[in-house]
DNA sequence: GGACAAAGGTTGTGTACGCAAGGAACCATA
DNA sequence: TATGGTTCCTTGCGTACACAACCTTTGTCC
């Protein structure tokens, strides 16, 4: 029989590791659950739209590869070709073939789509400063910044997948 | 006509708040797929399950309240009737009924869960130190701490639903 | 005590995702 | 120019989730 096997569970269950990761998936959960809200109320976008039709507004020529965009929203190519056809139908995004290699499909903002994000952007740039910024200072949001970058680059070292026109 | 559209749209569109919110995201989602991979190939626990595993063994008794629960893992009412369902045919969790009210339900370890969640968590606190806190310094890890408990505080201030025990 | 509102969980239904398989195009090598 | 391997995207299938509707129990107000 071991010693003081209740204590030995309590200090691995509490170590400050596992704090630490938790403070930071419940930070980004609380944030997206309050996102999700406000973009639904506000623009009809659900998140997973609005950050689509956000990295396209934000490329070179407001399109990208398909692949390019699985890699940045982290969704399989499978997700992504089904989304793209929503957002499609809905009239915000347009498929377009690759001259230069014709398996390759571009996904591209319409009109309708530029305009839409466009509109739904400041009401989510307040929205971020209320729930993120405000209650920081502002040497507490530049060390955030500074440390997120890090931890991003060192952990998703591929989200600038597609910068680079490549066609 | 506008003046200058163009111009409008990439400031808006490279925003500070807009870039702050996008690394924290990234750098969640990016842990979160590594962390997803380690705990599948160890243990076999999706880090869904490990997860309610582990606030149920943080929890006095091992065991929480349905609603709790949900709430701790943000996950709505019907959402984890099904995912305890699953742990339950695994074995790793038991419902229980609660004496003074009889609409409740507490959900608690088995032994078997127990350990298994035992045997997962030191190598999954090795995964956070070498994805999380390694490319940090000292320093940063508690500045991150420090910051990122305000933020939780301030987005999802209900995280700790169930820790006094009420029944 | 009886009516009504609210809370705790479970079940039906639709949707979105990942995985595996497939077809087309590209590229290397011979 | 054939051929084998790889990349890009799409489709079939199973799974997990949210939402809404539901039933039971609790608490409240008269």
């Amino acid at each position: 029989m071991s010693v003081t096997p209740a204590t030995d569970a309590e200090t691995l269950l509490d170590d400050d590791r596992l704090t630490l990761s938790g403070l930071l998936f419940e930070s980004a959960q609380g944030l997206a659950a309050r996102f999700e809200h406000s973009l639904r109320d506000g623009t009809g976008l659900s998140s997973q739209w609005f950050e689509i039709l956000l990295r396209l507004a934000r490329s070179p020529g407001q399109r990208l590869r398909m692949a390019d965009l699985a890699a940045q929203t982290r969704l399989t190519a499978s997700g992504l070709t089904r989304a793209i056809d929503r957002l499609e139908t809905q009239g915000l995004v347009m498929r377009a073939a690759c001259p230069s290699d014709r398996r390759g499909m571009f996904a591209g903002l319409t009109a309708s789509g530029l305009n839409r994000i466009l509109i739904a952007v400041p009401a989510h740039l307040d929205d971020i400063g209320t729930n993120l910024v405000a209650p920081l200072t502002e040497r507490e949001r530049a060390q955030l910044e500074r440390i997120l970058r890090k931890v991003r680059d060192h952990v998703s070292p591929d989200s600038a997948a597609g910068s680079e026109p490549d066609c």
